[in-house]
DNA sequence: AATTTTTATGGTATCGATGTCATTGCTAAT
DNA sequence: ATTAGCAATGACATCGATACCATAAAAATT
């Protein structure tokens, strides 16, 4: 800032530093193709001036607004919260930030935000879900953006997707169980409308058991007020009603897991002697230290960060994005299973 | 977007239209100000054209952004992930989006990114800590921005702040403990170098014990790679090797009392039985549910929604706005003291 | 009927940085 | 020595919307 209450601008600091606008643009830009001197009696002048390079302007004039645009379900189950990290961190790295959106996991919100995110005319979008309206599609298509699935890997993305099979990681851990010997297992799953992954859980698992043994899904729906945990012990209750000899429960998150390990407890069920148990996310509270609980892993940081480099690259080299990257999971045996 | 690949400009709007440019505008941004018929024969072009408004260009000659920059120390703990939904959801009432940064704890960090974010001429900026450098400082304060803390109150806020006493919580839920006839109560915290929620919290402990008890502190410091339940196991094995007779822990945060809680089922230490617990956040693991932790509840949406309201008002009215809203904290109490 | 006020609209300059093209001076190649 | 090539710098138009001022028509006031 000026003295009159003003920002100072490039022509403030071009007068002081006694050299062109275009020059300081070019010094703080791309400062090699300034000569060393020059470009230290900028760097001084802007100090002084305590300048601040106006993006809004840059933006305009450079049609590039070093933005990306995230739009996510929510923040508040803290699944997408590591990735968001991910991200800016590594959009950091080239002076990217992100705008965040949060459509709590309803479509026509979303469809709302991309048109508003859209007029910040965003060098890429990111998006935590894949399913979308057909408006949605359009408007994210027609901008000719490159745009980013996350956390899954749909058939048809829009344009690439950063994510991993819900579907095998789910099999994966199943067949886990079963080498361990257990017998009827039993799933549960909060089955949200427009989430996909919690569906692709479900058939991983489906798929896993033994093909002689009837599913025991427990498929719960969502109500306003219900924190994850509750589900999980909610299930619990209705496993040990309509299957009391299940020897195992799959469960679609962490957090319906969490329900569960607690509501055994407290019913004097052993995990995992009595029952095993496992889980989908590994988020904190699954740790060692806590509840040890055998899930899959999945890193969210990295898949921001992946996610993050690929739009770098895309505007350094205009290279070729592959429409689907597989960050993969790892399966964590601990001690519920 | 137009054939050509390009984006549809307001020209483009108003010649299919048949007005100005400027009327365009108007009925985008101010619609009572148009006709009821200019108004439709606008929107419809929008529609047609599938016209979105340049929000870069809107800003640099209105020198209003609608953006609002926020800095958190991390979305990985999930403790400001409701804040930033409240705040999402508040700011996109009038238009606003939301700039993310994350500084993970590190001073430096926070002053390289509120530079960067400055640069993006916001229209206010948020900081979920109340630890800055001079530079950084004297950047929002130079900037003349409305600029919020959050989270706390502290006593020389550089614009704002919008937060509670993290003092008198912790100083209210231990007293509560007492009054439970709970004897010898211990409180933990892991010690980050710039987080003065976790001392204020500590201060309330030490202030609401029984003035002829010495305090039983243990401060853990932060190492990288760990869990925070790994610092509430840890505490819970300090704790009970150097006052075995402790009978209640007061925790910093959740997720160190979950920590400790698991800890002590491990160990075969009821709670509360043998020991008293309580936490502090009220996160979603914290509920009846789950652990049944007693512990300070926050109502972090609200205070994110707040801050937009706040935010709002101060640019439609440009009302005067408290340097201090205090949104109050409630003691839950439920199974674990 | 004459006037003031209000409503609806448009023309033009402007916001602040950057793309494009031009210029200068110097080094390297022939 | 001459030309080509490159590095360093600058002038000017431009990006797309909005502020500001102006104007015409309609409504309200006297």
């Amino acid at each position: 800032m000026r003295k009159d209450g003003k920002w100072a601008t490039m022509d403030d600091v071009a007068k002081r530093a006694g050299v062109g606008t275009i020059t300081v643009s070019r010094a703080l830009r791309t400062p090699d193709k300034v000569s060393e001197k020059t470009r230290e009696r900028i760097f001084q002048a802007v100090d002084e001036i305590g300048y601040v390079l106006d993006e809004t302007a840059g933006a305009l004039s450079s049609k590039r607004s070093r933005t990306v645009c995230a739009i996510i379900s929510t923040l508040e189950q803290s699944i997408f919260s590591s990735t968001i990290d991910g991200l800016t961190d590594g959009l950091s790295l080239s002076g990217m930030q992100l705008f965040l959106g949060t459509a709590q996991y309803n479509l026509e919100t979303e469809e709302n935000l991309v048109k508003a995110l859209l007029g910040r005319r965003p060098d890429a979008v990111i998006l935590t879900s894949s399913m979308h309206t057909p408006i949605t599609r359009q408007r994210l298509t027609a901008s000719g953006l490159p745009v980013f699935e996350l956390w899954e890997l749909p058939e048809d993305p829009i344009y690439a997707a950063v994510g991993f099979s819900n579907y095998k990681a789910s099999f994966d851990i199943t067949k886990y169980l079963q080498d361990t010997q257990r017998q009827n297992m039993a799933f549960i799953r909060v089955s949200y409308d427009h989430e996909k992954r919690g569906l692709s859980r479900m058939h991983g698992y489906m798929e896993a058991i033994a093909p002689n043994q009837a599913p025991r899904l427990v498929e719960l729906s969502p109500r306003s007020g219900s924190y994850a945990a509750d589900y999980g012990a909610e299930g619990l209750a209705q496993i040990l009603t309509q299957w009391p000899d299940t020897g195992a429960i799959v469960c679609a998150n962490d957090s319906i897991a969490m329900g569960v390990w607690c509501e055994a407890m407290r019913r004097g069920i052993s995990i995992p002697g009595d029952i095993a148990l496992t889980g989908f996310g590994d988020f904190e509270p699954a740790s060692l230290s806590a509840l040890g609980l055998t899930t899959v892993h999945i890193d969210g940081y990295k898949m921001g960060q992946i996610t993050a480099d690929l739009i770098n690259g895309f505007y350094a080299r205009k290279t070729h994005i592959d429409t689907a990257t597989d960050i993969g999971y790892k399966i964590v045996k601990r001690y519920s299973a």
